[in-house]
DNA sequence: CTGCATGCAAACCTTTTGCAAGACT
DNA sequence: AGTCTTGCAAAAGGTTTGCATGCAG
């Protein structure tokens, strides 16, 4: 099992704890995206006392160690994803929700032209795209309106 | 004073009553983006009776009806702005919070390789991008570490 | 041993909703 | 008159916080 996450704290002399090690081993088998909810019921099947508070505050830290980033899918509830996961980016249909990633090249043209024309550095990353798949613009290509 | 709102809730037959003519004005007056809170303020300065309810309300009306437009700004509470507003994007200081529009055009590259790639038909419109502006990234190159 | 981390519960903030009263057309 | 809209207050949902206890280093 990787412990990336673990030896990150170790790394800067942070405390482990047994619910830190659980969360971190948590975050690290979930696929892709997850919200906090979803770390604590996957959490909860380890250890069940351990509390939503500490999920959170846990994800603070590894926000802040930019171990993760966050991002807002729309859906109320925050989604957090680890930065080892390259930077990507997400497109979510707005009809059907389904959703795919797609790779930061895309997004060059975008940054290059704010760093020329306003010297401004974007730090784009899991950034969120709303739209129509194809299979919904196939079923109404005027979905759009 | 125009009353473009006013009049669109009039062309489709919507009822206009106080409460809604008091905050689509105050809706045009304020400049840009706005919260509801900010919009609830204004609104209270010429009837104090109105409830914060009802701009949600009327705020979701306005959004089915695409006059306007919602994005989050990472500040907590949504930001709203009038559709009418050309379509633009943001480009939001992680430093200092300052922030500049800039024009749908840069958005094209993206769009169109959307398209081309996944014939996913993005809908950009009031996007949010965060990085470092001139000011800031000039006081500190290593800013965004 | 000392300070940081945790559990718990309550607070918080924004947004939504049920319901009865009231107003628009 | 009938339906849509409003105010009020309470609920909801996600996230944060104060505080006393507990554990890592």
């Amino acid at each position: 099992m990787p412990t990336i996450l673990l030896d990150a704290l170790r790394a800067r002399g942070l405390r482990v704890t047994p619910q830190r090690a659980i969360i971190l081993e948590a975050i690290e088998q979930l696929p892709g995206h997850m919200t906090a909810e979803q770390i604590y019921t996957h959490v909860q099947q380890v250890n069940s006392y351990i509390n939503l508070a500490t999920i959170y505050r846990t994800l603070e830290l590894l926000l802040e160690l930019d171990l993760m980033t966050e991002a807002n899918m729309g859906t109320g509830a925050t989604a957090y994803a680890l930065h080892t996961h390259a930077t990507h980016h997400h497109a979510v249909c707005r009809s059907c929700g389904r959703s795919f990633e797609f790779s930061h090249e895309l997004f060059e043209p975008l940054t290059s032209a704010l760093r020329l024309h306003y010297a401004f550095v974007a730090d784009v990353d899991h950034t969120v795209i709303f739209g129509w798949c194809q299979t919904c613009t196939g079923h109404s290509l005027a979905a759009q309106s």
